[in-house]
DNA sequence: TTGATCACTTGACAAATGACAAGAAATTAT
DNA sequence: ATAATTTCTTGTCATTTGTCAAGTGATCAA
């Protein structure tokens, strides 16, 4: 199977020698799925990590009514990750779940360990990664204290215009924090102008 | 100085030996500021790692009406970090700014580097606060998204009711995502049970 | 093909929150 | 101690967003 893609990620995200992105990327395994299915299911432990290659996909979980809150909405090419779940080893609090028709490489938490106790240049990888993750969600936790639905919905629309073509607007609107009729009315008016 | 409390932070987050503790907190030195300090001011390059041994602090950043956003609340004990500056060596956006009188351990970021690459069990505890952090994060915009301001308040009230004796209601107005009239008229409302 | 379900929209109304202004109380600076 | 500033509260009113219910069109399954 054709590892460019994954690969290439590497090399956009940070300085690294190809040779050393194929030694990290050597016992990733490739599997595709179906849109509407569960990757990762809440209350059980991630063993491995994904990196979506294709397709769009979400983390949701369920509030005290059991209504489904959308906590992300991933959109290919990126790694997909419950952090706490695989590096503590304990319950997902989350559910990850297809959107599309979607193509995966995975590998192994063991891989995961061996690779960032052994590669230097992975280990500093592994924490941009993190550093990169935490600042989009940082941004998100402004956007939502201090920014109203239309402006986070242009927001949206402006760095991730795509999803809009793959997504229902019911799970956009859960993951910008309000309703879906909220969003059409918002929509409706931004048709006017 | 007495490094007792920096160290058994170490040993309370991780599985960790005290030896080694001892030699990941080998170079890091004592400071004190007073209250309505700025440890990290934004659009400078954060070069050191900040351990909050005593006291309370935020980070906050201004909004295009010149604003100020409280983006987090610190409290003692814990480490202080604008992660993208320091690990991307770019200039923060965020201003790091002590509310009450505080004392603080620091090390530069050659030394972390250093302890990163060389410690194992240094790179373990330095992912596992990132995962904490970046689940406390993800909570925090799941309340956003899908709990009212009364909701929040409470939740926060129960997590951290020390922060109330300590920084302004504003300050925590603005970390809720409110103004400081909604928060005075929520608790207005909440002391009438 | 025919129901059944789902996604999206819209209307009427209610609830939550913000904007602005004023005043009391607490804190800080001189 | 006094004045200045800041914090907190409260009133009035406007805006934003939610709730519920209905309706339309699209999609899916048998």
């Amino acid at each position: 199977m054709d590892k460019t893609i994954l690969n290439t990620y590497f090399l956009s995200q940070f300085p690294i020698e190809k040779e050393i992105v194929h030694e990290i990327t050597k016992y990733f395994t490739h599997f595709e799925l179906k849109k509407q299915t569960c990757l990762l299911d809440k209350n059980t432990v991630s063993t491995e990590t994904f990196f979506l290659e294709k397709g769009y996909m979400r983390s949701y979980i369920l509030n005290e009514e059991n209504e489904e809150v959308t906590t992300n909405i991933y959109e290919a090419p990126c790694f997909v990750n419950d952090f706490l779940s695989l590096f503590k080893q304990q319950p997902s609090k989350e559910t990850y779940q297809t959107l599309t028709d979607c193509v995966f490489w995975k590998t192994g938490l063991k891989n995961v360990q061996s690779n960032f106790h052994n590669i230097p240049e992975f280990r500093e990888f592994s924490r941009l990664l993190f550093v990169i993750n935490y600042y989009k969600l940082n941004d998100r936790v402004i956007e939502m204290a201090s920014k109203k639905a239309e402006t986070r919905y242009l927001n949206l629309l402006h760095q991730k215009p795509k999803i809009f073509q793959n997504v229902s607007l019911k799970i956009i609107a859960s993951y910008l924090g309000i309703t879906d009729s909220t969003l059409s009315r918002i929509r409706k008016e931004i048709s006017k102008l």
